[in-house]
DNA sequence: AGCACGCCGACT
DNA sequence: GTCGGCGTGCTC
């Protein structure tokens, strides 16, 4: 009897495939391997997530699997089923998820190899021979090429076409051929011998509740955890955790935030885990991740830490899954494929019937609010903060630094204590503006006006990295009365350099900050105490290792408010709260806010770090306007090079839907917050509704239907 | 996502 | 008249 196997492949389709199975290859085909699959015109790597005895489809003549490509399942039936409800979850392609969890090297495509044939030597002589073609044929004369080098080469020059052509006039042969992948040899583990640190220390109420999560962990089911506190108690429990579960046999999966994975708590892990743990973080190399993948494939780690993409790690037996720093939105992958590691390690742990602890100490209000409902909030008592705070109301204001500012830095500066401002805005000015016809630079690509550079005399745009050189006159209308307007962190230090002329300054923005060595460079004098005043964007703020320091200012935190996201409140909570993380905790520590908005709550309970009152006010907001945690909201953006095909989809989409949306809510199509980006136009249509459910029906057969390029992103 | 087919404008 | 632009549709 034939043998059919039902294959995902990685494209944005939404959908898998039946293919047959050869009979040659019956007795050892199986769920979970790569296989190679001839797909329309070309060769891709599948992953076959099921095999049946009878066809799905039968007036469809199926192709067969032209090669399997493991031995063993890469993958467990369980890990499918995760994945499987993650995609469904972010209507995201399954076959994509199923991608990014292997290598790179693991994907093998075909690769297409244009060599010149005799005629084709011959053609490049004859006079007839069209320029183009004879162009392309020259190239080939010295050495055969692949198609993508040659895409690459001709830019916007439809070559396949070209391709297709020449090969029909037999003056090239076009080899098809895949590119293998060589099984490295597996270097011996590259970890140094460690003394470990076998400390467990706590104080008794963090000891309770880690017993508390531990009652749960022998019971082999689903269990979540909110763990509340400050980062200092949540790791010795989490540290008490891994280690009995570890005396079980079981394994940890620990996820942490992007750029959290810093040498110093690196450096912590190998010593309190060694070479148990296997580590991922942003600088490792493409053979060292492959390397470590594979160690995890192999059951050598018991415990995987990493950022978002970790959540994908191999491991089996997983008896625990931490999500620390559960607030960070880099836990969000926005780009195809989308999802949520957060809600993600809820899924896996729930299909691994393992727990799962998420930790914060200024969690996302969506999340506190289901642990706090569902009953399973953890909270850890801190002690007190005690720093003066000052909020200074700068409505009136027409300086840049007020006065009672400059007192309190000069004040800093005399007893030779360094200073931290933290300001959030990139650049010079945010636009120049023609006094005489109004005119904005902007960019050619983007819906966005250019931002001055001061420093390179240039105006960039912030959205695809567009450069000119700036220039004294209007180039509309020549007049030399050119405005700048919005300050920028480059006036800020400049303003500075004013008023402390001795003082040494210096800035940590994307700008300066090129690279390891930069960023190393600054905070390391700056430490040192080479530098008295340190001005820094988000980019400083998100330093996980902040200098501390007995005054820090913050310039106008309300401009994170404007953004039009109903999430901006909680976001300039979360930056101010971490912007006084680089507080000293002592009485003489002071932070002075300059801001436009002084009475905000997010501001005022960010400064303070006051958690609890920001959640008390956000989360009635949140009730009062019907959003997440109350609601489901999904974003579809549509993408296309002109406005028209991308409107006329857009409106053709949201009509449809709208026939039998019954009380979801369906906002646009309206052009996005940046109606153009790369030359790209972006059209979005928003649904929101109580019931995710009820998203899912509407959204299920109609998504399907939209031709063009989209992303779809899920906020709950 | 690619890749081919098919229908309308500016050019040797 | 042809080339070649990209709108449209399909891939087991």
């Amino acid at each position: 009897m034939t043998l059919y196997a039902e294959i995902t492949l990685p494209l944005p389709l939404g959908q898998t495939f039946s293919y047959l199975v050869p009979d040659s290859y019956r007795e050892n085909v199986k769920i979970g391997t790569r296989v190679l699959v001839p797909f329309h015109k070309r060769l891709l790597t599948g992953f076959i997530v099921d095999l049946k005895k009878r066809r799905k489809t039968r007036d469809l003549k199926l192709k067969e699997i032209l090669e399997i490509l493991d031995e063993n399942p890469i993958f467990s039936p369980s890990f499918l089923s995760f994945t499987k409800s993650l995609s469904d979850y972010y209507y995201s392609s399954w076959g994509e998820l199923l991608q990014s969890s292997v290598p790179p090297s693991f994907i093998i495509k075909s690769k297409k190899r244009i060599s010149i044939s005799e005629n084709g030597k011959k053609a490049i002589k004859n006079e007839d021979t069209p320029k183009e073609e004879r162009e392309l044929l020259g190239l080939l004369q010295k050495k055969s090429y692949s198609d993508l080098f040659l895409k690459r080469k001709f830019k916007n020059k439809n070559i396949s076409y070209l391709l297709s052509r020449l090969e029909t006039k037999r003056l090239i042969h076009i080899q098809s051929d895949i590119k293998k992948v060589k099984r490295r040899k597996r270097a011996t583990s590259p970890l140094a011998q460690t003394q470990l640190e076998i400390d467990f220390s706590m104080d008794t109420q963090s000891l309770q509740i880690a017993n508390k999560i531990i009652e749960e962990i022998g019971k082999q089911a689903f269990s979540p955890f909110f763990l509340y506190g400050s980062s200092k108690k949540r790791e010795s429990v989490y540290f008490y955790l891994i280690k009995r579960i570890l005396a079980d046999g079981k394994k940890v999966l620990f996820l942490v935030p992007e750029i959290a994975l810093t040498q110093s708590l690196r450096e912590k892990f190998e010593r309190k885990l060694g070479e148990k743990v296997a580590l991922f973080h942003s600088r490792l190399s493409e053979s060292r991740r492959e390397l470590e993948w594979q160690r995890i494939k192999e059951g050598e780690a018991d415990v995987v830490v990493g950022p978002r993409s970790a959540l994908f790690s191999p491991l089996e037996d997983l008896g625990l899954i931490i999500v620390d720093e559960e607030q960070d939105d880099s836990y969000y992958q926005q780009e195809s494929p989308s999802y949520d590691a957060r809600n993600g390690a809820r899924l896996r742990a729930k299909q691994e019937k393992a727990v799962l602890v998420y930790g914060s100490s200024v969690p996302s209000v969506e999340a506190f609010y289901r642990a706090k409902k569902k009953g399973y909030l953890l909270q850890l008592e801190d002690g007190k903060r005690k720093n003066m705070i000052e909020i200074l109301d700068e409505r009136q204001e027409r300086r840049l630094i007020s006065r009672r500012l400059e007192e309190r830095i000069r004040g800093r500066l005399k007893k030779k204590e360094p200073v931290l401002i933290f300001f959030n805005r990139r650049g010079f000015a945010s636009f120049l503006l023609c006094s005489r016809c109004n005119y904005i630079p902007r960019c050619i690509r983007c819906d966005i006006a250019l931002t001055y550079h001061k420093r390179e005399e240039k105006l960039i745009c912030h959205y695809c990295d567009y450069s000119i050189a700036r220039r004294d006159d209007c180039p509309e209308c020549g007049s030399r009365i050119v405005q700048k307007r919005g300050v920028g962190i480059e006036a800020v230090e400049e303003e500075l350099r004013k008023i402390f002329p001795l003082g040494r300054i210096a800035c940590f923005d994307t700008d300066v900050v090129k690279g390891r060595e930069v960023e190393e460079k600054i905070l390391g004098s700056f430490q040192k105490g080479e530098i008295d005043i340190l001005i820094g964007t988000q980019l400083l703020a998100h330093q996980s290792d902040l200098p501390q320091v007995s005054l820090v200012v913050v310039l106008h935190p309300e401009t994170i408010l404007a953004l039009s996201d109903y999430r901006a409140s909680q976001r300039t909570f979360q930056t101010l709260n971490q912007m006084m993380k680089s507080l000293l905790n002592d009485k003489k520590a002071e932070a002075v806010i300059q801001t436009a908005l002084p009475n905000h709550f997010s501001i005022r309970c960010g400064v303070l770090q006051d958690y609890l009152s920001f959640y008390g006010q956000e989360i009635k907001f949140r009730r009062l306007m019907n959003y997440p945690p109350f609601s489901h909201i999904v974003e579809i953006v549509f993408q296309g090079e002109n406005l028209r095909t991308v409107a006329r989809e857009s409106r053709g989409f949201s009509a449809r839907i709208r026939k039998d949306a019954g009380d979801v809510e369906i906002l646009g199509p309206a052009l996005a917050p940046v109606a153009r980006v790369r030359a790209r136009s972006r059209v979005q249509v928003i649904l929101k509704a109580r019931k995710r459910k009820k998203l899912d029906v509407i959204l299920k057969g109609s998504l399907g239907s939209i031709k063009l390029r989209k992303s779809i992103l899920v906020y709950d």
